[in-house]
DNA sequence: GACAAAGTAGACCGGATGGTCTAACCTGTC
DNA sequence: GACAGGTTAGACCATCCGGTCTACTTTGTC
């Protein structure tokens, strides 16, 4: 890892790092082209090249730094152990994530650029692997815990529900970043947060629960 | 429109269909090389030239053909003018075409990768259009039809409803056609279509049918 | 058989990609 | 001031991309 061993000072750093973030959020992770990085950032490829010992080497710094810079500003999530907590517990992280998102836009189209092609089968995700792996693992442990209270179904296979819960989000989402980016101030985050939970509440809950009447 | 002015034979054709199905479904429309597909059909590279104008060309005619072939086998839908019939007509028609598919998974790779884009924001539809509105336009009358029958919910922005159905739908097929290839004889379609239409009731349904519980 | 038009082969092109390499340039040490 | 090693610039490279162009062969017509 050429790129722990070398310290690059923090004025090159940041500004290969904008570049990148610009680069990604304009054109996705799969459009972005390393030379035109390197371009924008005012380094030359020599530089570059000496620190990174290529470009997934890059993106992995990358979404490590947007991985933290998320987690520092919305925390961890620790699932209660009652049942009827679940989804308030649910609700307030979301807000938090939702308003950490609506005030870093550019980040945001990052870290869904790193998550979108996740969505669809197709993914060799190599160098980015640990990071998104540790968002996956998060994703279950909330699944789980949840099922575990009793307040998510478990009569479905459960990658399934994993996987349609994620691309209703990862939906949603879209939805309201667009919505945010046109006309923001007409955005209310915590309605729109209360029409997710509904959503996934529809989704997620045990069977029977509406289905009595 | 070179390609409907002058017509190449029939085999020349179909060696041409055959490895643009084939170069799509293995790399998705964005990974295609126009240069293997050539390469693949065993002819030379006038000769595609001469026939489709260009690489944009042969994916309209490619989408085309494989639009022909799902209408041709699935038919086309009629929502009918009774509220209680609507799920039963969505469970027969989602039945057949996922019959088709499974018996069609390399179509159902190219279908899917012309769409997947499509289910993200950022998409220059371009030559592929008309095909794809033409899915997007259906899709909607379906949901407008069912919110005019009082079936579907009307509380929701349309487009974030729409938006979610199609995640959500393209995501349970994903799963469904995983398991296909990978565990083709434990896969019972009519209990799949039975779980997702309920999926879809979860979302769909007006508000307060099981809220009132 | 002559001639034109339709059809074919594949070398070639400009531009992009990610990545390498060398020559020079600093900067600290003796 | 010489030397060494860390650092830097950017020319260069192979490879791919979609697309063009020219020279050739086939085919149809008179």
């Amino acid at each position: 890892m050429r790129s722990r061993s070398r310290k690059l000072d923090e004025e090159k750093r940041s500004s290969l790092m904008d570049a990148a973030i610009e680069e990604i959020a304009a054109n996705g992770i799969e459009g972005a082209s390393y030379n035109r990085i390197i371009e924008r950032s005012g380094l030359s490829k020599g530089v570059v090249y000496y620190y990174f010992e290529n470009k997934e080497s890059l993106y992995k710094t990358v979404l490590e730094e947007v991985e933290r810079q998320f987690i520092a500003a919305v925390g961890t999530l620790r699932i209660p152990d009652d049942k009827d907590a679940f989804w308030d517990v649910c609700d307030m992280h979301y807000t938090k994530a939702l308003k950490f998102a609506a005030s870093n836009l550019r980040i945001v189209d990052v870290a869904r650029s790193f998550i979108e092609p996740a969505c669809s089968p197709s993914m060799d995700k190599g160098p980015v692997f640990e990071s998104l792996q540790r968002a996956e693992r998060w994703m279950k442990y909330v699944l789980r815990k949840g099922q575990e209270l009793g307040a998510l179904r478990q009569d479905v296979d459960f990658e399934l529900l994993r996987n349609v819960v994620q691309a209703v989000g990862y939906t949603m989402d879209s939805w309201l970043f667009d919505k945010l980016r046109s006309e923001p101030d007409a955005v209310d985050i915590e309605r729109f947060v209360s029409f997710a939970l509904d959503m996934f509440k529809r989704i997620l809950s045990p069977k029977g629960l509406g289905e009595s009447c």
